[in-house]
DNA sequence: ACCAATAGTGCCACTCAGTGGCAAAAACCT
DNA sequence: AGGTTTTTGCCACTGAGTGGCACTATTGGT
């Protein structure tokens, strides 16, 4: 007589079985490709490392390049899950998208999600084809958060193109953030990530009226 | 005695044949692909239409994706080509950045350049893989234009953030005032997309300071 | 007019990402 | 235990992209 788990939750063997192979290819991934580079290492040898087979990878991920990106469309996944749950208080739209970044970023508390995003964005930094994956996940991220924004605020007209440029701007400011990030020093957390994306948030007003000063002309001139 | 063209410029013939056959492509293949689907046209299709060895297509182009984002990526060129040669008139960076792109634009004199964007943007939002790779453009246009600008402009310090902001600002209004140029009823021109993108860019101060206001949260209270 | 150098092309075989179908196995629920 | 469902493995297949080499066309010099 087992004991039936209508009710008392928890996720089922199975649902962990396959939690635990689909982290087992997220890490087996980062590493292969990490060590060999993402074009020096092809699937089949990562579905040979895991011991599973390539129909069950395509199962858990859309592309080879889908596995590198998954850290890093975690956050993106917390972030319009806070702007499901926060009510905005009273500031700017950038404020309250800002807010909502830093939330969940604070929501990553696995412990190797530090290592494993700076990883993964050192690989797109060196490959084009993964570089263009992520860029068009931000791109899903930013098209499913103007939906959430339109249902749960209030904007004088639906055509405004303001609130997405408003996410346009999060997201380079985040992308930003990460780049310097990834280079720090001494494998740095969540903490500093927090940190470098305040520093970035901080700048933005001053993009728009940042002057364009020539350098002097007469450096250039010939004699 | 055939003429030597050592100085008298003009293409060669060698290079003329070779923007021949490449126009060809591009050009077959929006069609095909507008017909059919980008997933329902192989590249040997197109070959084949065009009468050229699949070899001689990826000495062309970089991917199948490339040959669609063709005439997108001409005026991402120009507008850097126009950083490079413009002078900024004493305003802001984010103004400049306008001024160049609009005289990009204003440089795509080629008779069927709008249709031909119109037909390869509606292909990337169709199709997810395109798309993708647009948005890689853009951000290595990005990357390119921000050392043209560190070159030529004088900033405080090289870290700043808020040139590259700046640009993606820029590229973020570009992307959305052409969506909603491709949308537009009876096949405008160069003229109108120049109109559109000074209407969005018009909006891009007010974003900073667009507020975040709440739908009335008692609408949605159940009873 | 002819020739040597060079750029561009076609063809062929190959690797590898990604997909569809079906049968085997594991986990689930009485 | 037994019947159901979910997940996996295997296999064959399509199609993108690459490397190599021989062939042709253009070019510039003589």
């Amino acid at each position: 007589m087992t004991a039936t788990r209508n009710l008392d939750a928890g996720p089922s063997l199975r649902e962990r079985k396959k939690l635990r192979t689909r982290e087992a290819l997220i890490g087996t991934a980062l590493e292969l490709f990490t060590e060999r580079g993402f074009d020096g290492a092809t699937l089949d040898e990562l579905c040979e490392a895991v011991e599973v087979s390539k129909r069950t990878f395509f199962r858990n991920f859309a592309s080879k390049e889908d596995v590198v990106m998954a850290p890093t469309q975690d956050m993106w996944a917390a972030f319009v899950d806070e702007l499901e749950r926060r009510t905005p208080g009273g500031d700017t739209l950038l404020e309250f998208l800002q807010e909502s970044l830093l939330a969940a970023v604070d929501r990553m508390t696995d412990e190797d999600w530090p290592s494993r995003v700076r990883l993964s964005r050192r690989l797109a930094a060196k490959t084009p084809s993964m570089d263009a994956h992520g860029l068009h996940f931000c791109d899903r991220t930013i098209r499913s958060s103007l939906s959430t924004l339109h249902r749960r605020l209030a904007f004088d007209e639906p055509q405004d193109p303001r609130p997405r440029l408003a996410l346009d701007v999060l997201v380079a400011a985040t992308r930003r953030a990460m780049e310097t990030w990834v280079e720090l020093p001494r494998e740095p957390g969540r903490k500093a990530l927090a940190d470098e994306l305040r520093a970035v948030f901080a700048a933005i007003p001053g993009t728009m009226t940042l002057p364009a000063v020539p350098r002097e002309a007469v450096a250039g001139q010939i004699r």
